[in-house]
DNA sequence: CCTTTAGTTGAAGTGCACTTCAACTAAAGG
DNA sequence: CCTTTAGTTGAAGTGCACTTCAACTAAAGG
């Protein structure tokens, strides 16, 4: 019973690809023990920053945001439960708030667009205030949201 | 009262970028006539739908998707009120399942991080059946989920 | 000991949803 | 009529989270 794993069997256990591990490793997420041969051996501990980093991916954070979270877990000593507890806890409002938005975006849906008053720059639909994960990656936003926009009237 | 908007026009009212809306017509998901220099006129129905385009992000919903569900409005006349709400009603169940998977997430996050149990590969939050929106886009996944996986026992 | 399986690296590729650029033309204002 | 502002195109670039590839080396099994 070793008590390190290799690429292949954290790969496993994670359900993480052995190509995403080294990425994670070079965004330095996640570290390992080099073998004579230059292989990596994974403390078991990594197992726990894996699934940590998996599920803050499900709540929407970046990559960027994860290393930046997991850099204020304790430096000499294996993090206990109650450290990762309180890292987690962290995400909470984040999901609060995208859960509360998803909940009115669902609540004003059929009516806000089946009905004439689809007032775009002014309504909930479209003006979540950029929180919602659903926006997707790529190149930032050009217009940055026009103040000098007209109010906006719908057609007849 | 011109009854139709120029590409700038369209781009200030919608909050969508110039070149947001080349990028959609080239996708099939807006259309535009042309003026005799060859510039774009859109009517303006069309603003109807590129709200539809960014609500349905908001959902999580891709382009490519959207397209299709835009190809089911009907071809010859302008689209009713009641054409729209059926369309974002097809959205709906989608926008449950998200919010309840996230709010799945929400319950356990503490206890599913903090405590010893996590046993990766049966965690709720590790396979909520890759339904979250969350996941990001990217090359597809490598490991396709491994089945061969050892019930996988956590540390200590 | 040989073969197979698993690992290593750096560089390049992928997919999505765009943006940016260069080099140009059209339309609107004074 | 000239200038400014707004439009056109195709090609290339961006950011994120990876994957894929080529060319290799290490470790494990029989």
């Amino acid at each position: 019973m070793p008590d390190s794993l290799t690429i292949g069997e954290l790969s496993v256990r994670s359900g993480v690809a052995p190509s995403a591990l080294r990425y994670y490793e070079r965004l330095g997420l996640i570290r390992a023990d080099r073998t004579g041969g230059n292989q990596r051996r994974y403390a078991r501990a990594e197992l726990r920053r894996v699934a940590f980093i998996r599920i803050s991916q499900q709540v929407g954070v970046s990559l960027d945001e994860i290393r930046a979270a997991l850099d204020s877990l304790p430096e000499g000593r294996t993090p206990s439960p109650q450290d990762w507890a309180q890292l987690s806890a962290s995400w909470r409002s984040r999901l609060d708030e995208k859960i509360r938005l998803l909940a009115e975006l669902r609540d004003n849906l059929d009516g806000c667009i089946g009905c004439g008053c689809l007032s775009l720059q002014r309504c909930v639909l479209y003006n979540p205030g950029d929180a919602l994960a659903g926006e997707g990656p790529g190149a930032r936003l050009m217009l940055p949201r026009p103040a000098d926009a007209p109010p906006a009237v719908t057609p007849g």
